[in-house]
DNA sequence: TTCGTTGCAAAAGGTTTGCATACCA
DNA sequence: TGGTATGCAAACCTTTTGCAACGAA
């Protein structure tokens, strides 16, 4: 994801020490995580990072599409790397947090085609699919994180 | 709505003249409203009630299914009566807020076709949907609110 | 009279901003 | 060297909570 970011994307990406340390723990994440997380695990890991630039450099990172967004029921922010393939719907267990991509064409045709039905224009969508992931079905629950 | 709040639903719904007045307002809402607004235009039409009370009958209602929640882009709490009809998606003007709410059968049942696919149970799912509306498209653009 | 409801002020929690400093290019 | 990026502290906002007073049933 790195070099995908630092090539093409920014306006003007300067690449620091902290973004790369963002740039790493984000590029393996498998679930969705808070910018809090993302920071305690910068800061576990021994990076020395502020909370405000992990913030701000999730905020370019959503700008320039290289994250997907969605929030959780307390509204909080959680991010997550967007696949190569553009896919950008996941389906995410309420038990453990790990997510993944679910084909959501007919979803996004439907959307579409609301354009027509409504007389509403520019129609975009946002989609959060929540469940219980097989681990956490028949093993106890894994606690998220 | 607020017979059939205050008879059928809460464990014990004691009426006040502060609920009466929430209802009220929010019974003729056309859109998405937030608390701060129903606050406001509350006070404004000479009614003495508490913010925190406007935010105490909203996620009363909210548990009781008697309204339904969206969240805008800042992550704030929008509110509005959910319709008999029990629809629960509604396609939002990002111009004025108007709100109206879209038949999504086929997403409720891909959403449900999700747990065969997918071999996650309990599939939920949360769906919000914004446009332009066609009065904004042609005149200027109506404020919000 | 009882117990749910109200409202103020304060706390909580996530996110943003001001500003001086550090640092990439 | 110039202009970004950083980071701390403080500001912001929405939402929740503590607690004493109020009021519907």
């Amino acid at each position: 994801m790195e070099d995908a970011l630092i090539k093409e994307h920014p306006p003007s990406w300067r690449s620091t020490r902290q973004r790369a340390a963002v740039l790493l723990v984000l590029r393996d994440a498998a679930t969705f995580v808070s910018a809090t997380e993302l920071h305690a695990a910068l800061t576990a890991d021994g990076a020395a990072i502020g909370l405000t630039t992990v913030y701000r450099t999730l905020r370019v990172l959503e700008r320039t599409g290289h994250v997907d967004v969605m929030r959780d029921k307390t509204g909080e922010r959680l991010y997550r790397p967007r696949p190569a393939d553009g896919h950008r719907h996941y389906l995410v267990c309420r038990r453990c947090g790990h997510s993944r991509p679910v084909d959501a064409d007919s979803v996004e045709r439907w959307a579409e085609s609301l354009t027509a039905s409504t007389g509403f224009t520019e129609v975009e969508h946002t989609l959060e699919l929540t469940g219980v992931c097989e681990p956490c079905q028949s093993g106890g629950a894994p606690s998220p994180g």
